[in-house]
DNA sequence: TGACTAGTTCGGTTAATTCCGAACCAATTG
DNA sequence: CAATTGGTTCGGAATTAACCGAACTAGTCA
């Protein structure tokens, strides 16, 4: 247990915690996800990950599958070599955008969900909130945009 | 208890799962929420609350005065009466762009100190992802630009 | 003063999360 | 075949989250 430097340590546990939460993970699946995204590109065996996060077989394994089965985490192979090598998922960030854009879109199907509800069942009074959350569907809109920029402007990069 | 329609009884739960997991709220915490949400303006008194989610006085207790801790909820009272009303902010949609903004900002903070890190300890082999990386700070300084404009003008609107 | 109302606090129950160890499977190697 | 390696599965223990009831406080009103 605890095979890498101290500032890495301390780094995967204070990224872990904000994982955790953004994510929605596990702390073991945090700890494992931000090992894979410090040092995203030569992997990490099963062994190494539990040597770096002390937790046991079962554990890591069940956390390792979620993250895989989620997108966030993949494996490469070598010739010759049983193992598995574990990675961040090559194209995380992009896959994190896309969730975000779901969440937006959801978002704005919200707004106008509950925007319908009033106009249905609470007609005379609902107009004395209306300026602000038209603003703030403009932002969700505005956001919506960026995000598919972005994630257009990935795709072209992350060809591979 | 559920002494409002069904159709409304619906949108609280609907919306009710969504918010428990945007805002990270528990269960009851967030159907409170969602019908302060969708009734904003009168305010409901505690037993109201009590009656449209069936939940004991001490679980709305609890879960009230956290939403108000957060800011997410606020109280107003009526001359003669002693019962509080409770109902959304005023400024709950501009205080959940303030959260969001908080979030932008570390998340800004966190991938920059995922590439000073690489850049002391991993430095011959973090250019790789580089890219990518850098599109991902630029949406994030977008997004930024995008909330602040947003509150900024929300604020002009909100002064009540 | 006693009864009522509005809401809080505390202790405990239930349910869900998180993790572990032990047994297991499947491929490889001697 | 027996032993080793890489990983999975299952049952359960420990911890945490969510909620409830009962007892309580603090104002109000008759």
């Amino acid at each position: 247990m605890n095979c890498c430097s101290p500032e890495k340590q301390k780094l995967i546990e204070e990224i872990g915690v904000h994982f955790e939460k953004v994510h929605n993970l596990a702390p073991l699946a945090a700890r494992i996800y931000v090992i894979m995204i410090l040092c995203p590109n030569d992997g990490h065996t099963f062994d190494e990950i539990i040597s770096i996060t002390g937790a046991s077989k079962s554990s890591v394994s069940t956390q390792l599958n979620l993250l895989m089965q989620t997108n966030k985490v993949e494996y490469f192979t070598k010739t010759g070599d049983r193992r598995r090598y574990f990675r961040s998922s090559r194209t995380y960030l992009k896959n994190n955008l896309l969730d975000q854009l779901e969440q937006v879109k959801k978002d704005i199907r919200l707004i106008e969900k509950i925007h319908d509800f009033n106009a249905e069942f609470n007609k005379e009074k609902f107009e004395k909130t209306g300026g602000v959350a038209l603003l703030y569907k403009e932002y969700l809109i505005a956001q919506k945009k960026n995000l598919e920029t972005t994630i257009e402007q990935m795709s072209k990069i992350t060809i591979e």
